[in-house]
RNA sequence: GGGGUCGUGGCCUAGCUUGGUUUAUGGCACUGGCUUCGGGCGCCAGAGUCCUUAAAAGGCUGGAGGUCGUGGGUUCAAAUCCCACCGACCCCA
């Protein structure tokens, strides 16, 4: 028979090669016929998983506790501070009604959780020594998105960790921002993720929030995606007439605290990671990502099948033993199908051994990333993955970087932005800041939008915007965005 | 937010214009067997929407009804025509 297609090139058309990938891998089912509603498969589910131990294990180091909390909000709480409700009210499914009777008072599906952690804050916190209070969750939470929904891209429901911080006054409150990015480089140095680390504009923060920061990474249709944030509320939610979340000081008086939210969304993480490295083959997971990281598929030759599935097992315990996530595919599909099902899941390394490898004491061992072969001594074998394991990963990441880069273009007027705007995807241009300017901007430039500063180096700007002509007073970034 | 295209078995698809032998075409996937295994091979066979009649489970045979996203309508007759809803995709703002 007629081998199946290649996947759709990934460049050409980013929409349909994500369709493509997510139905052939297996990962999502989008028939639950629910709009902005998705089946997570196994397929996905085992990186999912990933995902979150690895920003799991970061926030746990850094003192984050877990906790869980409901996934129902009462409208009182989730009313009391006045911009965060001004921001979601519109895009909260709401339950008035249960057995059949009218509730007494109506519950919110958690758009976020702030409303449903802070008043048990305000009942945990007594005391200085009491914080700093860190809790995270890993949980859903439901938007009614009013825009296209995409899977995994924007759903009403997705998947995120939100931690929830609380500090005795701002300079430890904001030190938190800063761990928090900390940590985020970190995962997406694991995910081998390119970013845009940014201070969202004052009229595009998280609503309730002080500061906001986040982080876009850049899809391969050249728009970005907001893949983390962070915010530092102030006493925004901690004030008497929100949550009152007061505690005692060393000094004997009562001091409202000082709170940051983060939240990296991991639908959108696993999005990226699929999107950015994958391939017309399918997926490419960086080593450590990957549920999988070896598959060991033995090539059988009439009269020699014992050997080569002897060795073919040996070498999986053995990498097994080693703490490799190795599994052995013995079905009796032919090795070439075992090829093509395998490098669609991204599994990085792949283990070939036949009768060569049999006769001659080597193994082939494959890239999924690079899709090439050596040959490696049996001895030589752990030693070489060691080896590959963090190849595989900077590989991964200087590519995605490369792209990023090179997507990431300076302008100094609207003349040069509209000539380079084929390449530039992420444009840097001095700003005057002002929301007019940033509205006209996305209005005559099919969407373009104001991301926001530079937080890692401090950028200083040419004295006019590159929009109006005005005065500038920052650097900004713009793009397209999910 | 505005506009457009579309929905046929697990997936893709033919059929729709001009309603009527369609027990809905073909491919992939699936099941059993053979052959084989260094990039998804080949051959043979099978089954293949759902429900009810139907009763502890499994299997076989026959009959009946319904079914082409869902609901309604037109008609002697609807996958095919009309309306609404649900869902998907694309383009624009």
């Amino acid at each position: 028979m007629v081998a199946e297609a290649p996947l759709k090139k990934k460049n050409e058309n980013f929409s349909e090669w994500l369709d493509d990938v997510l139905q052939r891998a297996e990962l999502v089912d989008i028939r639950y016929n629910v709009k902005g509603f998705i089946v997570y498969r196994p397929n996905i589910m085992f990186i999912v998983k990933r995902v979150y131990e690895i920003i799991e294990n970061l926030l746990i180091e850094k003192g984050h506790k877990p906790a869980l909390f409901p996934i129902v909000i009462p409208i009182s709480s989730f009313r009391k501070e006045s911009e965060h409700i001004k921001g979601f009210e519109r895009e909260v499914f709401k339950i008035n009604e249960a057995g059949g009777e009218e509730l007494e008072e109506e519950l919110i599906l958690r758009p976020t959780s702030e409303t449903a952690i802070y008043p048990m804050f305000a009942l945990w916190i007594r005391s200085y020594k009491d914080l700093p209070m860190k809790i995270f969750q890993s949980v859903s939470v439901y938007r009614h998105e009013t825009k296209a929904t995409r899977p995994l891209l924007r759903g009403r429901e997705f998947l995120w960790i939100e931690a929830h911080c609380a500090f005795i006054d701002e300079e430890s409150a904001r030190n938190q921002v800063k761990e928090d990015l900390e940590i985020t480089k970190k995962a997406f140095h694991e995910f081998g993720l390119p970013f845009l680390m940014t201070e969202r504009e004052p009229y595009d923060r998280f609503y309730g929030a002080v500061d906001s920061y986040a982080f876009d990474t850049l899809l391969p249709d050249g728009r970005v995606l907001q893949v983390a944030t962070t915010h530092y509320l102030g006493q925004n939610f901690s004030n008497a007439n929100v949550f009152d979340i007061k505690f005692t000081d060393k000094d004997g008086t009562r001091k409202n605290v000082h709170q940051t939210c983060y939240g990296p969304g991991v639908s959108r993480i696993v999005a990226a990671i699929i999107s950015i490295h994958g391939d017309e083959y399918g997926l490419v997971l960086p080593f450590d990502v990957a549920p999988f990281q070896i598959i060991v598929i033995p090539i059988l030759k009439a009269g020699k099948e014992d050997v080569i599935m002897e060795k073919s097992r040996i070498i999986t315990q053995n990498l097994s033993k080693a703490g490799f996530r190795t599994i052995l595919d013995d079905s009796d599909k032919r090795p070439g199908e075992k090829y093509y099902k395998w490098e669609m899941l991204g599994v990085p390394i792949r283990i070939e051994i036949g009768d060569e490898e049999v006769k001659k004491g080597f193994v082939t061992i494959f890239r999924r990333d690079l899709r090439s072969r050596n040959k490696v001594k049996d001895e030589d074998v752990i030693d070489n993955i060691l080896n590959l394991k963090s190849l595989i990963l900077k590989e991964l990441e200087k590519r995605a970087w490369d792209t990023f880069n090179s997507s990431m273009i300076s302008i100094n007027s609207k003349e040069e932005l509209m000539e380079k705007r084929e390449r530039a995807k992420i444009v840097r241009a001095s700003f005057c800041g002002r929301k007019e300017c940033a509205d006209e901007i996305k209005a005559e430039t099919e969407g373009l939008e104001v991301r926001g500063r530079r937080i890692d180096i401090k950028e200083t700007p040419s004295e006019k915007c590159f929009w109006c002509g005005k005065e500038a007073s920052r650097v900004v970034y713009l793009a397209k965005a999910y």
